[in-house]
DNA sequence: AAATAAGCCAACCGCCAATCT
DNA sequence: CAGATTGGCGGTTGGCTTATT
């Protein structure tokens, strides 16, 4: 387990002044750190924690982390131990922003297998399923209340679908396009964490098909958007796209993906060419305005700002009632600045398309 | 500069399924 | 086969950091 000898001291370090482990924070866990209960301790990992837990596993290996936990010496329940080591001290755990080639990822398998997060991290090689999961309920949920939307809800994926992925597939294309000639996107988040991932074998909990989709996600660089195009829309249903990604989809999550959380509705097909979105609003789903927009649904929207855009005509698609009436979801008066983070980048759409 | 709010994320909790005894 | 243990998962929370007032 040599893997974990990676993960040296300097590192530990570092770590340890991360907002989780920062220093302060460890003496005031270590002063509160409940040494009472069961002499088990709780609360933030100390610096020498890490390490017996790094150097235990270097030496003889993970699991039987109770076990471990009381071999290693340290006061914590083998849960405790198993968490910090997967989410936290794994030399291929992955740390920094999320790129948008991720966010594209996560948010595709998030249409097909809901709230499966450690199924969706699998995908996501040296990201965790806990930092995903953060990254939904901090993000995603974020963008979701601005829209008045329920997360879950109909609309909500519509906007996903037909606003938020196409637009992170641009900004794929576009990273592509800056970095023609060169070894790859600079935005893709090629930290040096990153580029040691594939060869860690994740431990444990990370199936043998993770790194592989590292490889088709990352190993395709300089061949442009259209790699960026399949990772959106591969394996629609009913879509004669190109073959998707063996390892992205497992054999064994292949048909019940599909099966399940997928709908068939019209906006699928729109799915099948990013640029149909923008140049072509007919497209529309149908949504059930279920949990959605309801208290904005009398606002003017953003007809002001968007009229005669096909960024006006796309929301407009995607709040077309079931019925054929032209009523809007109700998006909020939302202002760019509400979008200025790298999820929407509402902004730069619209200085493209507007401005 | 201080107070407050919002964002973020590591860690914990409870539940469940698989495995072990 | 039954009970205990372990591992894994998704949901939630507490506290730190950053932004805003």
């Amino acid at each position: 387990m040599d893997m974990a000898m990676m993960c040296g001291l300097d590192e530990l370090e570092a770590l340890a002044m991360s907002p989780g482990g920062s220093a302060a924070s460890a003496a005031t866990a270590a002063a509160t750190g409940s040494e009472d209960e069961g002499d088990l301790r709780r609360g933030p990992w100390t610096v020498e924690e890490d390490l017996l837990l790094v150097n235990y596993i270097a030496a003889h290996g993970e699991g039987r982390w109770n076990s471990l936990a009381r071999s290693a010496g340290l006061k914590r329940t083998g849960k405790s131990c198993r968490l910090r080591w997967l989410n936290y001290l794994r030399p291929d755990v992955r740390r920094g922003n999320i790129t948008a080639e991720e966010q594209l990822l996560i948010l595709e398998l998030h249409s097909r297998w809901g709230n499966r997060w450690s199924k969706i991290a699998q995908h996501l090689p040296g990201r965790t399923d806990n930092e995903i999961k953060n990254y939904w309920r901090t993000r995603v949920q974020k963008h979701a209340k601005q829209l008045r939307c329920d997360v879950n809800s109909r609309q909500f994926r519509d906007v996903v679908r037909q606003v938020w992925m196409p637009r992170l597939v641009e900004r794929i294309q576009a990273e592509y396009s800056s970095a023609a000639g060169g070894a790859g996107p600079a935005a893709a988040g090629d930290d040096a964490a990153h580029q040691a991932a594939p060869a860690a074998v994740a431990p444990a909990t990370t199936t043998a098909s993770a790194p592989a989709a590292y490889h088709h996600h990352h190993g395709t660089y300089g061949g442009g958007y259209q790699h960026a195009a399949d990772y959106y829309s591969y394996s629609e249903p009913g879509q004669a796209a190109p073959a998707p990604p063996a390892a992205a989809m497992s054999p064994d999550d292949t048909s019940s993906a599909l099966r399940s959380s997928l709908t068939t509705d019209a906006s699928h097909g729109a799915a099948q060419q990013q640029h149909h979105y923008y140049h072509t609003a007919a497209s529309a789903a149908t949504p059930t305005n279920e949990g959605c927009g309801g208290a904005a649904a009398g606002s003017p929207a953003t007809d002001d700002v968007f009229a005669g855009t096909s960024w006006s005509e796309l929301l407009d698609a995607v709040g077309r009632e079931d019925d054929g009436s032209s009523s809007k979801i109700g998006l909020p008066e939302f202002e760019f600045g509400d979008f200025e983070d790298n999820l929407w980048s509402l902004e730069d759409l619209c200085l493209q398309q507007l401005c």
